[in-house]
RNA sequence: GCCGAUGUGGCUCAAUUGGCAGAGCAGCUGACUUGUAAUCAGCAGGUUAUCGGUUCAAGUCCGAUCAUCGGCUCCA
């Protein structure tokens, strides 16, 4: 049989090897370090035998699915623990994840921290006995027989849920017998460096992730074949954990919450508030640049509105309703989107094809009644503030209004120095789905089908998420990570022929005809509060000087070069650079401390010589500069502020 | 919404089996007039998240509510 490895060589042999053998005949080396092995796209174990010609790569750790592979094995030594130490517990699943594995338990309570850690011993135990690994195979009514002994009902669910035809896996480490498609290491050998993460004790999980379902206990872990890999995991998660916008937000006093006023219910302070004041600037000046015109609408509306628009037969729970639907005559909501809102302008007035493209913008503050348990910080909140928009073309303008936004997102997003990192997600509807979503079919297959053409035309690295797209149409989300690894959607892009009929939207085309438009839900730089926590926890609170709530801070060395400090405050305060004066009576390095602590890009130290020589001592983010020439330094910050510079963010 | 943990001055944390709520930092006042990450002294700051219960006595025990954190679910 002939094998194909990666690069491209050839390997020929004349009987059938299993995978392992295979890499041991390239190197002993690479052997070593196999975790597992991909047979013409399948990944499989180390222990698979290879009969016919085929494709083969060796994985290794460093492959992502060699990651998986090796996690996976350790998330089954986690429940081979688990069931040592404790009866009556039930086994659900152990699949790896991104950065580590979990397992899902049944029993009557959660693990404590000192079980965890009782299990976390277990596993060592385990791994020094050096059991072995064994793969087996059961027809399916004695795979379900054998869970059915020993009452794992989630197994035996489990079973009953593949298709007729699929081969049922076991994997017998030591002991422990689990229901499992693989692929797992050869061996303990390679485990060496492991931790259960769950600080605080294990978390619920639904069984299956329904709500519906019965909660289960999970414990998550990592592992490394490394120590010092494990080691290095762990402090990079401390060390973001430093960064948390939550944490640091409220330290750096850019926005507070209060028991009183309510959850996801933040107040921005001072500093906050400029920040957001600067982004909207920015987003209102260069929307307008390219054509947007703006809107201010109502906060609320009569329910009337969004029966109209499918809201309130598809969002209503996620609205705060004021007033009473049985005993008032009109109940009022506060809008939880700006489209009808947009919707009723363009209503307001009647449309030729010669308009189209229209593009409205506006600075929309929304109001969404999310459940208790989701609120976090900045991140997801109750009440928002939108770069919103909505374009209303033709279908023959649609691809190029779609590149259009596209080309703004990208803008802001780099300016931002946040297009590192983002993840691009093509959210499409589940057609099997037919409560969620509203429109033909055949409408949906259209808007989907552009969407992909445009995605791929403007070569987007993207990833397909089916029933994520919002009721009305198919969605480009663009998602980022916080410090905890949790992604969540910071702009979206949204084709939508549906909404236009529902709100007999139209224009009078070319032969005199009314046609509906279709319509770009969009958001250029996301929602202010969100894309605030996400620099700050990029900059680590350490703003680009264009965004610093402060751009420098003046720090006499004492009252006698006070007359000086002024002067450099007032010249630095006529070009509009945010400058504050330290004329407190302290000590140098006092006031460089404080400075620093708040993040402040540039502290600008005068004394007897800078007062002289009119200059300032300047120390910055990249250190001590020395004097410069005070015109000279305004022109800097000047510069730095006018280009909206970005030194990508400080290691801490 | 579900599960778990947590809640003591602005912040970080003490307070023995239920027995006088305390410290550092920050704040204020005064002195010091300072050359690149914390000058010294004094003062003030609390119905221990809220409400209720048990007790001679509650920060500590019990219940409810609110909020915060982590996870699940959800996210137009």
């Amino acid at each position: 049989m002939k094998v194909l490895l990666k690069g491209g060589t050839e390997r020929v042999f004349d009987k059938s090897m299993t995978v392992l053998e295979i890499a041991k005949d390239i190197s002993e080396g690479l052997a070593r370090v196999a975790v597992a092995g991909k047979v013409d796209g399948t990944v499989v174990d180390l222990r698979h035998e290879v009969t016919a010609d085929c494709e083969l790569s060796i994985l290794t750790f460093d492959d992502a699915e060699g990651k998986r592979a090796f996690r996976h094995t350790a998330s089954h030594i986690l429940a081979y623990a688990v069931t040592r130490l404790y009866k009556n517990v039930k086994l659900a699943i152990g699949p790896a994840t991104d950065d580590g594995f979990y397992y899902d338990f049944d029993r009557e309570t959660a693990f404590t921290t000192e079980e965890i850690k009782a299990i976390e011993d277990e596993m060592k135990k385990i791994i020094k006995e050096e059991p072995s690994i064994e793969r087996f195979e059961l027809p399916r009514g004695e795979a379900i027989q054998y869970f059915e002994e020993r009452n794992e009902v989630y197994k035996v669910e489990l079973i009953n849920d593949l298709p007729a035809d699929a081969v049922i896996s076991f994997y017998k480490i030591g002991e422990f017998t689990d229901l499992c498609a693989g692929p797992h290491l050869m061996n303990l050998k390679m485990l060496k460096a492991f931790k259960l993460t769950s600080d605080t004790g294990s978390s619920g999980a639904y069984w299956r992730g329904s709500e519906k379902n019965k909660m289960l206990w999970r414990i998550y872990g990592t592992a490394f074949p490394k120590a010092s890999e494990l080691e290095e995991y762990l402090k990079r998660r401390e060390e973001a954990k430093k960064r948390d916008h939550n944490k640091l937000g409220r330290e750096l006093k850019i926005f507070t919450t209060s028991d009183v006023i309510g959850q996801g219910l933040p107040l921005l302070m001072p500093k906050g508030t400029k920040v957001v004041q600067i982004l909207q600037r920015f987003v209102e000046d260069e929307e307008e640049n390219r054509g947007y015109v703006r809107t201010k609408t109502p906060f609320m509306a009569k329910s009337d509105l969004y029966k109209a628009s499918g809201h309130w037969d598809h969002y209503k729970d996620g609205m705060f309703i004021l007033g009473d639907e049985e005993k008032d005559d009109e109940v009022y909501a506060l809008r939880p989107m700006t489209c009808p809102f947009q919707f009723t302008v363009y209503n307001a007035e009647q449309h030729s094809y010669r308009d189209l493209p229209i593009r409205y913008g506006e600075t929309a503050t929304l109001f969404r009644n999310e459940s208790s348990g989701e609120m976090h910080g900045l991140i997801r909140v109750r009440q928002f503030t939108i770069s919103e928009g909505h374009l209303v073309c033709t279908r023959e303008q649609l691809a190029e209004e779609f590149k259009g936004v596209v080309d703004l997102i990208f803008y802001m997003l780099n300016t931002l120095g946040l297009n590192e990192g983002v993840k691009y997600q093509f959210s499409k509807w589940d057609p099997k789905n037919k409560e969620k979503y509203i429109g033909a079919h055949e409408q949906w297959e259209e808007a989907q089908q552009i969407m992909s053409d445009l995605l791929n035309e403007l070569k987007l690295d993207y990833v397909e998420a089916e029933g994520e797209a919002a009721f009305y149409g198919p969605k480009l989300d663009i998602l980022y990570s916080n410090v905890h690894g949790k992604e969540d959607t910071i702009i979206t892009l949204q084709i939508d022929f549906a909404l236009a009929e529902r709100f007999n939207m139209t224009y009078v085309d070319k032969d005199g005809s009314k046609k509906y438009p279709i319509v770009l839900h969009r958001t250029s730089i996301g929602c202010y509060e969100r894309t605030l926590a996400m620099l700050i926890e990029k900059y680590a609170g350490a703003f680009p000087t264009w965004l610093s709530p402060t751009q420098a801070i003046v720090l006499p060395i004492s009252d006698k070069y006070m007359d000086y400090a002024e002067e450099v405050r007032k010249k630095l305060r006529a070009k509009n650079i945010r400058v504050e004066l330290d004329d407190r009576a302290e000590k140098i390095g006092y006031k460089i401390r404080e400075a620093r602590n708040q993040r402040i890009p540039y502290l600008l130290v005068v004394g007897e010589k800078e007062a002289e020589t009119k200059t300032v001592a300047v120390r910055s983010r990249k250190g001590e500069e020395g004097s410069i020439d005070l015109n000279e330094f305004v022109q800097r910050i000047v510069g730095e502020v006018e280009n909206r510079f970005n030194d990508g963010g400080v290691e801490i």
